[in-house]
DNA sequence: CCTACCGATCGGTAGG
DNA sequence: CCTACCGATCGGTAGG
């Protein structure tokens, strides 16, 4: 019988501590020996639920890159729209992505690259996509006077790396929410330090 | 009969390539089968320069650590030394540690836990102390009254983070010099993107 | 620096 | 979901 603690498939079940494992360890370093383990079945067991390790890994990524696009797009799709208004929103709904699952955001934002072909290059074309919008809104910013930076590239570049570095040290436990934390990095980001 | 276009021993040669091929496939997914082909010669050759795998990422990982600390150190014992100054300067010394070897940089920042103990846990403690150091120039900025921020250690994981994506998007090649690279971060980071 | 090799472990499969 | 196993590959060593 089934518990009501417990209402994961078992892929996804597999998934979930996967993904735990490929964040700590790194996808290479992790065996499906060791996942058998941590799920307390045999190594050849878990191969009635899944083709391979790599699925596993196709399903993280993506799965997370199709959430920062929902979110981006609901940014855009705002009506009170001025861009600096949108990529505050964008902002936030990134942070949240992030925060809701940390683990499966490290491993999407690090592990990608131990994708095979075709889906590696889908998935940094997905990623370009992604930070090309970033770019665009910052850069209607500039031009609708909201904004200032000599070169929105870089601005985005900048800014995304700054949210991205959030799964590394949030913890859930911590004194700020998600909402908090979004705020902050949003006024920090769009301020600056300087007094 | 050595030439003059190659003055590296085996041993940094060595080293030099495997920070390529740990940064390009990661360090657990890279064999030395691959790097000894990469240098030309067969996997058992190796370990007459080298102990071990691991030897490798220690002296990159510990290697970095050490550039990064001095930069720090000499940004802190300047002598026009407003907190806000010492941190402009910080923050240049560290992208400079960064472009000047962006593969060994990218191997500190995302290969060093496949490290084993002790060497993992007093790597850890270098980089907080790092970050601790880079939070407390914030704070006493914040203290003179030159720089604004409501949480200094927000303000510093943020910081270090957006220089920290650098070694992903960086190309020798491109157009910004290392200096114009470190000003144009520091103004961003110090003055924000609003307007 | 090479040849030849070690034991261990890898991802994955067959058959039940 | 387990047992038993496959071929391939791993980091590393001995002896020259």
């Amino acid at each position: 019988m089934e518990t009501a603690t417990n209402p994961l498939s078992r892929k996804a079940q597999i998934d979930q501590v996967a993904t735990d494992l490929f964040r700590r360890r790194g996808f290479a370093a992790t065996s499906m020996r060791e996942l058998a383990a941590a799920l307390g079945i045999e190594a050849g067991s878990i191969y009635s639920h899944i083709r391979s390790k790599e699925e596993i890994l196709h399903r993280i990524c993506f799965g997370l890159a199709e959430s920062f696009m929902g979110g981006l797009r609901a940014a855009q799709t705002e009506l009170p729209a001025t861009p600096a208004g949108q990529l505050r929103r964008a902002i936030e709904n990134h942070v949240r992505v992030l925060i809701q699952d940390t683990a499966a955001s490290a491993v999407f934002l690090h592990e990608w690259r131990h994708l095979s072909e075709p889906a590696l290059t889908e998935f940094q074309h997905l990623r370009q996509q992604y930070e090309a919008e970033f770019r665009e809104l910052i850069a209607q910013g500039v031009q609708t006077g909201d904004l200032y930076t000599p070169d929105p590239a870089f601005a985005a570049l900048t800014l995304l790396a700054s949210l991205n570095w959030l799964p590394t040290w949030y913890r859930p436990d911590g004194p700020l929410t998600a909402d908090q934390i979004a705020q902050r990095l949003t006024d920090q980001l769009l301020d600056g330090l300087a007094y």
